[in-house]
This record gives C-alpha cells, structure tokens and sequence, in this order.
DNA sequence: CTTGTTAATGAGAATTATTCTCATTAAAAA
DNA sequence: TTTTTAATGAGAATAATTCTCATTAACAAG
C-alpha cells in the first residue's frame, strides 16, 4: 500500500532524480506530510507525523531529509523567532507562493498571498536590480513581518 | 572614565530609562559597541569586544540584555542562515534602515540600503494594507535575499 | 554622602535544536 | 537475484541559548 504505484509517481520524483537522490520511505512521507498539511511544520512536528503514516523514522533522518530537501529547493526554511527552524513544501507557483505576518507573542504566522499590491512585480525589480548592482545571484527571499496579531494585542 | 559625563548622556538613556532599566556598564558596553561597529554580531562577537572595553562581563549577562534590548527595540536580532543569532543597532532612521543580501555558502552578509527604487514607500504601503486586513499590528518586518555571493558564484 | 532596596550580574549548570557517527538496511542498477 | 552504495536509525556529541542563585552595584531616598 506503500509504494509508488499506489498514488502514482510524485511530482517530486523527476526532481530528486536529477539530484540522484533515492525515493525512499522517510523523504516521501516528509514531503507527503509537508505538501499535504501546506502549513510551516518544525522538524519535531515533521518527525512525529512521519512516525504515523510510515514506519517510524529516525528523527535524525528527519533532519537529514530536509536539509537535502531545501538544497535541492522542494522545501523552504524559515525562521519565526523561536529558536526551531520551520520548514513548508516549496511549489514556487504563482498562487501559493507567499509571505509571513508573525506574532512576536504567541508566535502565531499568518500567510499572505504574495500576489496583490504588484508585491511580485516589486520583488522581481528589486532583484534584477540588486543582482546587478552587488553581482549576487538572487536564489529566494524571505519577506516577514513582526509585530502583534488580533489577539495579543488586546493583552 | 567609564562614567555618563565622559561620553556625554547617550541616545539610548532615555529609552531605558523608560523601561525602569538601568545603565549598567556591560549594558553600555552592548549598545557602544553595536553602535560603533555597525556590523551584525552574533552574540559571542560581542561578549568577546565586551570583554575588552569594558571589565569582563559574563556571556549570560550579554544574552539577557540582548534580548532586553530587542524588547524595548533599541536592537535588531536577525538569523542569517547558520544557526547563530545576529545582533544590529536599531536607530531606525530613514539613512541607514537597510536589508540584507546573504550567502548561503559562506554566509557573508551584505547591507543594501532600504531608500532607493521606492523600496520605502513599498513597505509602507504594504504594512498599511496588511495591518488593516488581518488587523496586525506591525512593527517592523524583515526582507532577506539568500543566493551566491561573488566569489562563490564561481566554485 | 550614606544607606537600603532591588535590578542586574557572573559563573557555570541545564536545556534543546541540530549534527555527527557508525553499523545496518534497502533503493536502484546490473 | 545479486551487487553497489546511498540512506537509515539509535543514540552520542555539539553548540547556542537559557536558567539558577548567591553576590554586586544602580540609584532613589533620607
């Protein structure tokens, strides 16, 4: 019931083949679990998902996994503040590519489509340009706001 | 020597004074050195130059009042990938706001100023229009490029 | 200036996310 | 099926940060 006939070849799987990377359980769950939920899920979080829907994995393969997986660019990491990395599944299409809005206090994260107020077309200028500018090869951006969401700030 | 009347009262007193907080030598020592550097230090660079301007003061008492300081907003704490915290002056004036380019490889951080191509008035823009739709109250925001640096663009 | 109150300190122990080690396992090629 | 070698899992090791607690020093009040 495993295996890749069952769901039919992932949209990943051409990816980690030109990386010469295995399909192996733990890396498709993880990536299961991560384009399934589509939230920013810490490593422990991963971990304890990945140990239900497929033979528990080491936590260590966790780690492992998704640092191949955001070098290889399927992944993304992030940072809210808390000291634990975040990571979310990284189809960088138009629709779901997105911003963070973080509560310094409960640490909530709101999602923002990137895809009003021509955030795109800004962001696409600015990199051509700071490209050029500095001769840096422009790989991804994170773009975060800090402050206090609706709840905390009444506290 | 190491009293208020040689330097002069400093920028950042009332700011403290406000908070109940009081002027402690390796408190001064913190903000001096992040002042005159104007460098992003992680928090073992500035025990080290603390140390040394000022009697030695303990790595702990350097993390507390770090995060002190970002509380009451005199500092900046950001993550540059690797997984030590950085630590920047906050005088958030229009001349030297500025947000970063770094290196996924050898993690050099390069400053690029927020006032040109419009940057500011996008900002603001944006903050204004997220603020009022999530009702999040901002108060300041992060925009990181990663990518290759020059040198690394080659190896 | 002296004293009393209490925030702040310093040294090191404790914590915790992440990385490393290494013997074992299982993808994928032959 | 066999072979090769990337990948795994368990736990030890590392390293940044936080905590503890007895001691010190800001600074307000007399």
């Amino acid at each position: 019931m495993d295996n890749l006939s069952a769901k039919g070849i992932s949209w990943y799987y051409d990816r980690l083949n030109r990386h010469c990377c295995r399909l192996t359980k733990p890396r498709r769950a993880i990536l299961d679990i991560l384009e399934d939920t589509g939230e920013h899920l810490s490593a422990e979080q991963i971990h304890r998902q990945v140990s239900k829907i497929s033979t528990n994995a080491g936590l260590s393969t966790v780690y492992r996994n998704l640092e191949l997986l955001v070098r290889i660019g399927l992944v993304w990491k992030f940072d809210a503040g808390d000291k634990k990395a975040r990571y979310e599944i990284a189809k960088r299409t138009d629709e779901n590519h997105h911003h963070h809005l973080i509560c310094k206090k409960c640490n909530t994260i709101i999602d923002y489509s990137a895809s009003v107020d021509n955030e795109k077309d800004f962001i696409k200028m600015r990199e051509k340009n700071l490209s050029r500018k500095y001769n840096f090869k422009i790989e991804n951006h994170c773009i975060d706001f800090f402050g206090l969401c609706y709840k905390c700030r009444k506290s």
